[in-house]
DNA sequence: GTGGTCTAGACCACC
DNA sequence: GTGGTCTAGACCACG
C-alpha cells in the first residue's frame, strides 16, 4: 500500500496525503507518467472520506505535481520529480528549523538540546523505519 | 515582560502563554507561591482577550502548575518545577521525534538528514538568542 | 434525552454535562467508540450557549474521555470506561468524607450522626429514582 | 484556638468561620454572653483579610448568632444556643441529602453506596479526628 | 455538517 | 482588586 493515514498526527488527513505523494514522487517511487489510484479507491482503501482524497489530489493538481489525463486518471506529472525534491527539502528544513528554535526559546540548555537530538538522530540510523 | 504573543505562530495564542509559562517555572523565572500575573492585566499587555487569558490559566490550574488563591489570584504549585521541567523535555522530544520520523518516511538519505540536522543545530549555537 | 441541566445547581453548568457524560460511560449508556451528540445539538436541545457545551467536552477531552474525530464529531475514548468508573468512586467518596468529616468537626454525636445518615439512606432506597 | 481555615475546602472562608462558631455555639464550647475574638486578632491568628473576618462576624450578627456590646466587642446572643443546634442539623442534614442524591443520580448501585458510606462512618467512628 | 479559537461584554462571589 | 461562569456571535479548517 502506498499511503497510509495516522489519526493522531496533528496534521490534517488530506496534507499526510499530500506529503506522502510528494515524497514518493521525490524517491521515484512513483514515477511521471504513472497513474495513482483513483480518488475512491484511494478512499475505501483508507477509510477516509472521498472528498478528503479529492481534496488532496486537487491541491497536487494545482502544485503541479499530479495532472489529469482525460477519462484516464491523474498522472504523475514530467516536470514533478524536481518540484518534489524542492518541496521535500523545503517542508524538513522548516520543520527542524521550527523544532529547534522552540527548543532553545523554551530556554533549555543547547547542550541538552543537542544531546537529545543526537539520542534521537542515531535511534533512527539504527532501528531503521521501526 | 513575562510573556509575548506571536499571531504569525501557527500555535494556539492560549497553548503559547502555556507553554511560556511552564517554561518560565522550568527555568525557575517564575518560583513556586509566586502569583502572576493577573488575567486581566496579561489580557492587556498582550492587548488580547481576557478570556484567552483565562483559558490558558485554566489549563495550567487543570495540569496542577497553578492554584488559585482566593481573592487574590494564581500561584505557582510548590510541585510546579517538576512538573514543568517534565512537559518541557516531553515536548520537545516529541517534537524532534515527530519532525526526524517524518524526515525519514520522506526517503530523504539519512546522511543528507543529518548533514541538514547539523547545520541548524550550529546555526543556532552560534546565532545565539537572536 | 442524554443529558439534562438544573439551573438551580450549585454546580457550574458545564461541570454538570461533564458529569452526566461521567456517569454515562461509566454506566456504559456511552460505549467507547460511539459519537456524543454534537456540540450544537446539546446547546440547542438544553437551551444554553454552544460555548458553555464545548468547554464541558473540552474538559473531558482534557481528561482522556472523549476524543476529537477530525470533521466528524466526538467520540467516547476507548480506555473511558474505566476511568470514567475509577472517577465516579473518587467523586462520590471524596464527597461523602467530606460531609461527614463536617459532620464530625460540628461536634455532633456519632449516634445522632448515624441515624440521620441512616434515615436519608434508607429513604433513598425506598423513594427509588424519583 | 477555636477556629482554623483550611484552604482547600470548597467553601468559602468567612463560611468556613461562620459554620465553625455556629458548631461551637452548638456544643457550648463558646457560650451565651461570652466574647468572642476581635476581628484584628482573629485575622492575625488565621493569617486573613480582616475584610473576610468582618464579614463572618457581620453574619453572624444578622443571624442573631452574636451581638455587639458597644465599646466592647461581640458576644455570643443569649438565644444564640438553640439557632445554632437548629443550624447545624440543617446544614449536615442538607448537606448529606445532596451527596446521597448525587450518588444516587450517577447510577451507582444503592448496594454500592450504602457499603461506602457505611466504610466511611466507622472509619471516622474508630478514627477518630485524625 | 463537525470541532476549535477568539473576541466582546455581562454578572457573580470572594478578599 | 481577583478569578470563574456564561452568553453571543464571528471565523477557521476539516470531512
Amino acid at each position: 500500500m502506498l499511503l497510509h493515514v495516522d489519526p493522531g498526527d496533528d496534521l490534517a488527513i488530506y496534507d499526510q496525503i499530500v506529503r506522502q505523494i510528494k515524497f514518493a514522487v521525490a524517491a521515484e517511487v512513483l514515477r511521471p507518467g504513472e497513474l495513482i489510484p483513483s480518488v475512491r479507491e484511494t478512499a475505501r482503501s483508507l477509510a477516509i472520506n472521498p472528498n478528503t482524497v479529492a481534496r488532496a489530489y486537487r491541491e497536487l493538481q494545482g502544485a503541479g505535481i499530479l495532472q489529469s489525463v482525460r477519462g484516464t486518471g491523474l498522472a504523475v506529472a514530467p516536470e514533478a520529480v524536481q518540484r518534489c525534491r524542492t518541496d521535500r527539502l523545503d517542508l524538513i528544513r522548516r520543520r527542524i528549523r521550527q523544532t529547534l528554535s522552540e527548543a532553545q526559546r523554551s530556554r533549555l540548555e543547547t547542550t541538552e538540546l543537542r544531546r537529545i537530538v543526537e539520542e534521537e538522530l542515531s535511534r533512527l540510523e539504527q532501528g531503521g523505519a521501526a
